[in-house]
DNA sequence: TATCGAAATCAAAACGTTTTGATTACCAGG
DNA sequence: CCTGGTAATCAAAACGTTTTGATTTCGATA
């Protein structure tokens, strides 16, 4: 490999010189830094980016732990993510966590070691991970995405609206007896889905008479099996306001596996049963029924994540020297509480084929 | 941040002592080996890897480069390299070319910059690429992944006997006029595909009257626009034998906006037309109809790729000394053409509700 | 003319590791 | 009792950068 060194012998300055013509931080003759520069070129140099790392003590790398890459919902995410990212002039290391906290102390504790100036975390399951708390107090700065964590900083959309307005929707559709299939019980995410899809339900004139819930992964998978299993406990085979005439999906994975077994029990979408999803992700668009939705705007979930990540990385807000600088703000004044910045973004409701007034009671 | 100078001090011994306790190259006594494990557990001592990587010229991490992670397919590959790679040891950097050769070189650049110790190549667009084959050239082990490059070593899937079993059924079940729509002209695998339901065709006992080919992106709104430009130019419309009674995507994306455009043409899948894909991602299972398509063990794929890219990388085969060393050869004996690996893997026709009979002619 | 500051360059230290002699102490074998 | 080998440890060099304090030269100012 060919060094900075190899560049100085062949331009015949300095190693100091080189280092000052790549960076500009010290005037350089006009003809020292053509030599030097062509002397680059032609040697093909390439700087090294561990060294550079070990000198400035930045990695200009990020860490993004994301729970399945499978989810074209996480897909696009960490697509648009690594995009903002490289536009900054970071690389992004990808961490698969599979919704293990042990993996994710695993990676965590990976990412440290090699220097990632921040990390972009997607909770998986039940929240905060003790790993990631540790991380964060040893001054790594963090940018939660997808979920609202009450003490870390974030982005994520207005789950609760998104919610309410299905609600809204589907009480005005005259439903009153509805599936939620929730994703991980607890995870913020799904709370506040459904809160919202209740406050909307009420709001929409119908206080459900039966609200059926059932929790479990965000996977397709999930919602296959939770309407497979409803249908032997007879809840689809019940009468009167004990059927549920829509199934709300916590998000459009579950959604689609639902529909698959909705249809595999003769159920007809939406004739005999309405259903939506949550995310809004690409294929939803494309299915049959096409589906009901909550469009979230990834991209911009996406990049603002970043924006605010690399905005905390520049300011310095990292460190293991906040708490020292905390402990002279104590002694200077008054305390004052760091702010925890939640960016929130609006979604959108897409009403699809999926959602239609329920059918005449039996 | 503590450094391995701190142990040493808190236990009481020089610096290259607590790094022999932590790699064993050095027998260490008992005594000291415990008070200097206390130390590092006591100081929470975590080895930097930008220096270790520095003095052992290998970052322990890959590039990975994949074309668009929105896409499910690419989605699933990259989650299980990621996991191969991290149970090997090794990180992995995520890139995301969106099919665009500039962003590639753009990486490719930034990845030696970083030193990775290997490539994990997924080709967008026609291959091959410029920066890849000179990163090649530079000594950077590379595996292409999921596409045939004849001087690259790769691993893929065998997309001809994949194409073939496809147009076996479609001629045994009487298909005679198909649109096949294809993913980027000229790259391995769509020209794979399609030269292999050409062969399946003709051993189906019906060498097709008409084969229309199309080609675009490897995406859903390529196949959507795709179906609705045939129809406005007559192509549905056609009667007798000019008219396409089976289409055929490259790929799962493809077939799935092939569907919708179809659905909205009022065209029924399959009575009025057939439709197949190609990968055998998760959704195809789920819509409505299930999808016909060609199931690749993506899994396999991956970890097949991993571990070819990873034997290459610790046989040493890397190293801008292969040169030199090739010379060497050339010098010592007849020179030995170098083998290059291509891992072909087999495929599984899985076929659902999108295939029938064509209609009757009108 | 003596002084000052800026431009241009260099040498050396530092970043946090691993690796490689040296050195010491000890014990076994002749 | 000397010789060799091995266990245990240390000091120093090396990895490829950036940064900082000198040093030199030169033109402008007092």
């Amino acid at each position: 490999m060919t060094t900075i060194k190899d560049v100085a012998r062949a331009a015949g300055v300095s190693v100091s010189t080189v280092s000052h013509v790549l960076s500009g931080r010290r005037p350089i003759s006009e003809p020292t830094r053509l030599r030097v520069l062509e002397a680059i070129e032609r040697l093909g140099y390439r700087p090294n980016r561990l060294a550079q790392g070990l000198v400035s003590k930045s990695s200009r790398s990020l860490g993004l732990l994301v729970p399945d890459l499978a989810n074209p919902f996480f897909g696009s995410m960490a697509e648009a993510m690594e995009i903002a990212a490289h536009d900054r002039g970071y690389s992004v290391i990808l961490c698969n966590t599979n919704l293990d906290p042990k993996r994710e102390a695993d990676y965590l504790s990976m990412l440290l070691s090699r220097q990632v100036d921040g990390l972009l975390y997607f909770p998986g399951t039940r929240v905060p991970n003790r790993a990631l708390l540790e991380a964060v107090a040893a001054g790594v700065p963090v940018v939660v995405v997808d979920e609202r964590i009450d003490n870390l900083p974030g982005v994520f959309v207005d789950n609760f609206d998104g919610g309410r307005q299905l609600g809204r929707l589907l009480a005005q559709l005259g439903h009153r007896s509805l599936l939620f299939i929730g994703g991980p019980e607890g995870l913020p995410t799904v709370t506040d889905r459904l809160n919202g899809l209740r406050a909307g339900l009420a709001e929409g004139g119908s206080a459900p008479t039966n609200l059926l819930l059932r929790f479990g992964e965000y996977r397709a998978s999930h919602g296959y099996e939770t309407i497979h299993v409803c249908a032997r406990e007879g809840v689809f085979a019940a009468v009167g306001d004990e059927r549920p005439t829509a199934v709300v999906a916590a998000n459009d994975m579950i959604a689609l596996g639902a529909l698959r077994a909705l249809r595999e029990l003769q159920l007809q979408v939406p004739r005999d049963c309405s259903l939506t999803g949550f995310d809004g992700v690409e294929f939803t668009a494309m299915i049959t029924p096409s589906l009901t939705t909550v469009q979230q705007p990834s991209t911009r979930v996406a990049t603002a994540a970043v924006e605010l990540l690399l905005q905390r990385i520049e300011s310095g807000e990292n460190h293991r020297d906040r708490a020292a600088q905390r402990q002279q703000a104590h002694d200077d004044q008054a305390e004052v509480a760091p702010v925890i910045p939640h960016v929130v973004l609006p979604v959108t409701l897409v009403v699809r084929e999926s959602v239609a007034p329920p059918p005449p009671q039996r």
